[in-house]
DNA sequence: TATTGTTATACTCTATAACTATA
DNA sequence: TATAGTTATAGAGTATAACAATA
């Protein structure tokens, strides 16, 4: 993990770099193809994330927090600022005078898709080489690490409620 | 991509959440993890980074810079953050007397070798449940998702030299 | 002139602690 | 009392622009 550089690229066979290695380079190459694309949008990865957490539903900045692990406070200013630029609007919860509740706007539904649709083109270029075989199994294969890690930090995807663990 | 929330957990069969949210999701786990072991050593996942690029060899500030893709400013600042908590030090290229040259300290060494231990403990505790094959699969995928992404921005994973595109 | 690196500046992102308001 | 949010504060991380030193 953590770059070793003991990688050697051979032209066709491409040298295994293990499990563990694999991944977290595999991690960091996801991140920098997402962060350069929201970067010509001019949002962070966060504010992407963000957007992206209310693309079909509202949630509440308690909601939002445990969503992204965020504490309470980051949060505030994390949707202070995707709301000075006008990609959601806060309201305070019917039932629940101490609640806020976050929705997304027209102007940040466009974005959110927008980012969703050039993220998607990126990564499918990169492994358009795959044989089909190899892609369904890459697919299959990271959505089992993601239930499997979600499962263990006890986590519900269903939800917009969550409860974890780490950290 | 970017957490469309649609997805169910049936108790046995993961469901399938296709190559593009699959990685992206992917990312955010192994990133989670790495952040959480990193944080346990009050280290950031940038800083581990810096550390990581070093374990096997110096490098100039600006070969870190375009190794972790970072602005030459930023890169001072995150070298000076390091230093200052007797990680790294640096020191005069030979022959370059512009060139600036970061090495691991012992201290420094120590962390980055721990961290990594820890980051891969917790890895293989996600996919401790797959069978062999999967993981070597995973293993392999991943692996090739890294050369291909690499080949395409133009990055030799080899040298300590790198140039790249993307941003 | 081009390259390497630092400094000054400004902004995002983050957590901790203290606070207000509602339940 | 407990929960939801905000504010104040401090620090890391980042880029842009301007600069100094070396090649």
């Amino acid at each position: 993990m953590i770059h070793s550089p003991t990688v050697k690229l051979s032209a066709k066979a491409t040298a295994d770099l293990g499990v563990v290695d694999g991944l977290v380079q595999l991690s960091f190459s996801i991140q920098a193809i997402v962060g350069s694309v929201t970067a010509h949008h001019d949002l962070s990865i966060i504010q992407t994330r963000l957007l992206g957490a209310l693309r079909d539903r509202k949630l509440s900045m308690a909601q939002i927090a445990r969503l992204i692990s965020l504490d309470k406070s980051s949060t505030t200013g994390l949707v202070d600022r995707a709301e000075k630029r006008g990609y959601v609007e806060r309201s305070i919860a019917p039932h629940d005078g101490r609640s806020v509740l976050v929705t997304l706007t027209t102007s940040g539904r466009r974005v959110v898709d927008r980012v969703a649709t050039e993220v998607a083109r990126e990564i499918n270029a990169v492994i358009e080489d795959l044989s089909d075989v190899d892609r369904r199994r890459l697919s299959q294969l990271a959505s089992r690490f993601v239930h499997l890690d979600a499962e263990a930090r006890g986590i519900d995807l269903t939800a917009g409620q969550t409860t974890q663990r780490r950290n």
